[in-house]
DNA sequence: GTTCGCGACTGACATTTGTCATGTGGAGTG
DNA sequence: CACTCCACATGACAAATGTCAGTCGCGAAC
């Protein structure tokens, strides 16, 4: 009784490449491949894959976003999420979308094989060091509006544009990016923008 | 004759991955892997495989401060890089350290050999797209001091420690931001620096 | 060999920020 | 009902930032 795989990543170099390892397995089968979000979606549509290794990062809709929408459509496919660049709050994220597994391109293709199979099996599957990352960096202390207003802070516009954009008063909108950057523990905003991005709270 | 490889990707997933592949192929074997620049140069010194692939993002030092080591050192070893995220500006750094072949990751592991043939020939290989994407972008239109400035500028740390790191005055600091942010037709600094990273520039 | 353009560099000034004190009203909890 | 937390707002002051006008030295152009 094999393992039917969907497997989408943009980057065809690796998604052909895993796609050859991963055929190797005797109880694994690759039934579709995607290179972006939605086209990963139209595909577990068509095949009803057991199993669907979703990359993080990709055009379109990101691996989570999939996720959500696999998890209504396609209740009896586990998703396994696996990226290159681990950020907490990606995980949490992940999790609650009822992602079943979230793994590091780290891992050797031996393990990731392996840790499909626990995820078909019904059971989950954390990378331990994501996990602790995770639980460290704990849940993001801002509010909604003060994330909000950060992410509008993102791309360095002053602070007038991102009080018009949010309908905001502009005192307001400074007082979000003050408390959210003494929140983050960062000098200014800008600073706050990196920190939030890499704990993945934006 | 068969082609002698080194192989480097911090992901162990995708370089263990694309080493399966590509011994596949009857002329190439595979005589090195790595997972940092470090450890990819110490390799390349054991083993002076005739042509190293790299990717560009590694822990220690990125592939194109590998591949002007690897210049210096073993001149009969070809560079070929390979990328996620192809910046123009990481293009002519690679050009100009001396590497071969530029590609993206989205080319198949059938082309790849390819160009690794090509590459070993003494011929060069670089993607078209990015080719046009670099040439398009043009080259940076900052000066030595706008660019370095702006680097340091990039973690948006304030104008007083950039000074300081950079041995300049405070007055200095911020009009090489500004004259850096109106050539990048930025609002401010910290858009210029989301703008210079995107062209490849920092 | 003077003129011109340009990059490195500086200080002064206006604007944009970050910060703080303070206030209102609504939602949720004990 | 009192208490707390959050969204939202204002005004004022200090610090950081953006902008400008201008100096100096150097290599290229004429």
């Amino acid at each position: 009784m094999s393992v039917r795989l969907l497997l989408a990543d943009d980057e065809h170099l690796i998604r052909g490449a895993l796609a050859a390892l991963l055929a190797l397995e005797d109880d694994l089968v690759i039934v579709a491949e995607a290179a972006s979000g939605p086209e990963a979606l139209a595909m577990a549509r068509a095949h009803a894959p057991d199993v669907a290794v979703l990359d993080l990062q990709m055009p379109g809709a990101d691996g989570v976003k999939v996720a959500t929408s696999l998890r209504s459509e396609l209740p009896g496919c586990q998703v396994l999420i696996v990226t290159s660049h681990g950020r907490p709050g990606h995980l949490k994220r992940a999790l609650e979308a009822g992602v079943r597994g979230f793994v590091p391109k780290t891992v050797s293709a031996q393990r990731l094989a392996e840790i499909i199979r626990t995820v078909h099996a019904g059971n989950r599957y954390v990378d331990p060091e994501l996990a602790a990352d995770a639980i460290s960096a704990g849940d993001s202390p801002l509010t909604t509006r003060e994330a909000e207003v950060l992410e509008l802070a993102a791309d360095g516009a002053p602070v007038a544009e991102i009080a018009q954009r949010a309908a905001l008063s502009p005192g307001t909108v400074r007082n979000y990016l003050s408390s959210a950057a003494t929140k983050l523990g960062a000098e200014n905003r800008h600073a706050a923008v990196r920190l939030a991005r890499e704990r993945g709270w934006v």
